[in-house]
DNA sequence: CTGACTATGGTCAGTACGACTATAAAGGGG
DNA sequence: CCCCTTTATAGTCGTACTGACCATAGTCAG
């Protein structure tokens, strides 16, 4: 459009848009809200209590609403689907938009997708008029409702890619953490291990990645030696950037 | 949506949605091609001649038709603006949606951008029932329509991008290419002017990348040393990555 | 005290990369 | 026809990065 007006579907609107002279879309959001919990890669996901696909498990989202963007919508749905009133060093991304126009049997639905990173999974709060939203292991998931399944594996593609080239491994991180923990993230997503001395070079070579917090503070978990804290730096790009390992040898 | 039909603006729809429950939306989808011609980034853009914004310079786009993807919808558009019949060749990648709801002063309008890279670039053709669409550089463009110039910015940082690890770059070349005009899409598109044989010895050491022509065909364009004729490979991505200059070395 | 466990520090060789020099093959101008 | 410019291609060399290791330090469970 905007080059075009006369290409409006149903009819031709020269000046200002016949507002119904084409046929509406309802826009949506779909949110991949992904944390590293327990060692495992967990999805955010709400149980479908009505056709279709009653019964599976689906994506958090909804409509977006008129006077709000996507972004917008995103982050309100994405509030009152965990219950999180602070979404601080929540990392929310735009991933794409999906508009086949079967994807939704009842009417056409254009859905943004977005995936968001948390670091410390609250549990997602009970109050709600809707089914409760849980967090589930990203491996053994059934088939989830409408094309959700796609939208998940772009999400897992698109966070791994990231993990890469940007600082954004410390968006799954609390405030202050170790580098075992980011080390976790970055085996976790990618389903590798990684070297722990070479890690540990490799993060600590990149100007601005962490920082390590200066008060000597160490955690004391588990067994082991303490580790030392650090704290994300002011950096958001790698570079050089750390490359997972199943991407490079190719024998 | 979806996890909660409840909360659809403007009222309760249980089973099916009610089609007019919910503010309806325009979708669009917003073209940012490009392609290298005569050593220099141009885009291809049309000039509106309807207010608002008349006389400016605009993205090429459209609605998109109820029963088509926006995919399709941006193929289409594609072929409409240039006349191109032939869209093999062709590399389409969806860039983001742009929803903020001030974004066309006429009504809400959410726009799913695209990126197109076109290899030989055709003239645009004249028939058509709107603006002429043009080839124009990509730099010195004066401030487009709507938010055009932040859609074209984030597909030149994209293509930037993504020149670095995939083998994009081979989209902007025409099915025979010689590895001088594969580093002048480089030099182009980046804007830094690369070291020859280092260039070489990167694209000819990843596998797959490109593959020489078998019957030593060589392209006789101007003086110099005929250069040995390459296609595009079968390989996706590039690892490791061709980084540019610019994102290294960091005084 | 001992052993398990984790964090941290270091070595070493293979590889990739930037900067640079050299040679080959064409056309143009005298 | 010779020389010079232009472009393609080949190779060299030192530095930086990386993967695969080995070694040490600090804490907890028994």
């Amino acid at each position: 459009m905007r080059g075009k007006e006369s290409r409006a579907p149903g009819g031709t609107a020269p000046e200002g848009y016949d507002k119904y002279a084409f046929e509406p879309f309802a826009v949506t959001v779909d949110l991949a809200v992904l944390t590293v919990r327990a060692g495992a890669l967990q999805v955010l996901l709400v149980e479908r209590g009505q056709e279709p696909y009653a019964g599976r498990w689906a994506l958090p989202g909804g409509f977006v609403l008129p006077h709000e963007s996507a972004e917008a919508a995103a982050r309100r749905e994405l509030a009152e689907e965990t219950g999180l009133s602070d979404l601080s060093g929540l990392h929310l991304e735009q991933l794409r938009t999906y508009s086949e126009p079967d994807r939704d049997p009842r009417m056409r639905v254009v859905s943004v997708a977005f995936a968001a990173l948390l670091p410390d999974p609250p549990e997602p709060r009970g109050g709600g008029d809707a089914a409760q939203a849980q967090w589930l292991r990203f491996n053994a998931l059934g088939p989830l409702a409408f094309d959700h399944d796609r939208i998940l594996a772009d999400a897992h593609e698109r966070v791994g890619a990231k993990l890469e080239y940007t600082c954004l491994a410390t968006s799954f991180c609390p405030p202050r953490f170790t580098l075992g923990e980011l080390q976790q993230v970055y085996e976790t997503v990618w389903g590798t291990a990684l070297d722990r001395p070479n890690f540990r070079r490799k993060v600590l070579a990149t100007p601005g990645f962490v920082e390590q917090v200066p008060g000597a503070a160490r955690l004391t978990g588990g067994r082991g030696k303490p580790a030392a804290l650090y704290r994300a730096g002011d950096a958001k790009a790698l570079h050089p950037p750390l490359l997972r390992p199943s991407s490079e040898g190719r024998p």
